[in-house]
DNA sequence: CGAGATAAATGAACTATATTCATTTAGAGA
DNA sequence: TCTCTAAATGAATATAGTTCATTTATCTCG
């Protein structure tokens, strides 16, 4: 990309004369618009993410995006399955299916820690155009294919992993004094000390709940595994 | 502004003569609010629930709703403490801890599951000015430190079953079709494949995930719960 | 009983966003 | 060259949420 501006003097003069009508080249396209909106991302967050400024960003109009883009729901698709190709699969295929899942699920979720406000999204989208997402899927089915898991479990196996890092992956959003009961302490005296307790511990409260649950969970899924093996025949 | 409008016999023209200032009696308040709000949401939805609809359900106008609510999000803040109220604790205290908790676990993803918008919302909310909520929490670590938990654990613990019921929870509303491949068949094989396999079973895809993904989380704990506790002597 | 004070409503205005639309223009192809 | 089309433009629309000056019924106090 980036041809190179050949012309250049113009220079200074008008502050932009803005053409209208059809522009040398394509300003937009899928890889540019979410290029930038990854960048805003980056910038401002989620609430800097308008269509405004996405087009700001691009140097075009607001108007110009909808003959590249059908809605912002869209730009957010694109988004997303960009953040999905930066999950890491590699584990698949060279460790045992369930250090692969443990890895996979730290990765996943740290992906979505920083896009939180994408996790509803996904969690409701379907793959159908999201090319890495697919392939991510594709890599995770055959870890658990090879893992030796019966085919009509697979599904449902990386479902309930990916219920468990999207709901662990909202929570690191949440404020450090998420449940500090405040006044109310006789009124839940129990959990109030039980979060006392929790204080002790080093910073990051999210992280151990995530470590304890994960290795709850594939531990699990080990006993699940073995379980239907052994009736099966 | 509005002189009456003199002339017209002003009978029946006038479809609602509006009084202006204060009414006889509070036409709103905390509890009003919410109800409204859970009826507009039970009738059309999420998308349905806006300040212009509520004030019109209780109709006031809506700028008179700002005297009672900061916010619209602190509408959906009582909305959740009221939906929070609805989740079933009674098992602890009365069933042992993993089979309480399976219960509870159960309860919570029922209700969320109607209510998902809330779900990104809730997970970052602080429990302050949450009564229903933190009486839930209450009752749950009851249950687990009664079951032998140790007291730096519950939180985690509950967090990581939160987790994956708040996660499972948004796949509820998630289209049945949601893995369908379509054309690229080729390009996730394995993953196409079992999907396929996943089809032969019942309707109800994300439960048959949520009940696998839970049998195992609990089965894990169980086994996280003797490990420490072998460990601590 | 009368005089504030207060709570609680009103409608109009303001803001921000996404989105649509008629219009314009540069370049590709017949 | 003529025409079609992709791709931009700015103005306009729709829908929110929210603020504000204003109005008025009721409560409280002297």
């Amino acid at each position: 990309m980036e041809p190179a501006l050949p012309d250049v003097p113009e220079a200074m003069a008008s502050p932009a004369p803005r053409r209208r009508g059809r522009p040398s080249r394509p300003v937009l396209s899928r890889a540019k618009i979410t290029t930038a909106a990854l960048a805003i991302i980056g910038r401002s967050g989620y609430e800097g993410l308008t269509m405004a400024a996405l087009a700001r960003e691009l140097k075009t109009a607001p108007s110009a995006l909808y003959n590249h883009v059908a809605s912002k729901d869209e730009v957010l698709n694109w988004v997303q399955d960009d953040v999905n190709d930066t999950i890491d699969t590699s584990a698949f295929g060279r460790d045992p299916w369930d250090v692969a899942l443990v890895r996979w699920a730290y990765s996943y979720r740290e992906a979505f820690a920083q896009h939180s406000p994408l996790i509803p999204v996904i969690a409701v989208l379907p793959i159908t155009g999201a090319p890495h997402t697919l392939e991510m899927y594709e890599r995770v089915a055959g870890g658990l294919r090879a893992g030796g898991w019966p085919e009509d479990l697979i599904i449902d196996t990386i479902v309930a992993v990916e219920s468990f890092v999207l709901g662990s992956a909202m929570d690191v959003a949440a404020p450090e004094w998420i449940f500090d009961v405040g006044e109310q302490h006789d009124l839940a005296p129990t959990f109030a000390d039980a979060v006392t307790a929790r204080r002790g511990r080093g910073r990051k409260a999210a992280d151990d709940a995530f470590a304890l649950g994960l290795n709850a969970l594939v531990a699990g899924l080990r006993g699940t595994l073995a379980a239907t093996l052994a009736t099966r025949t």
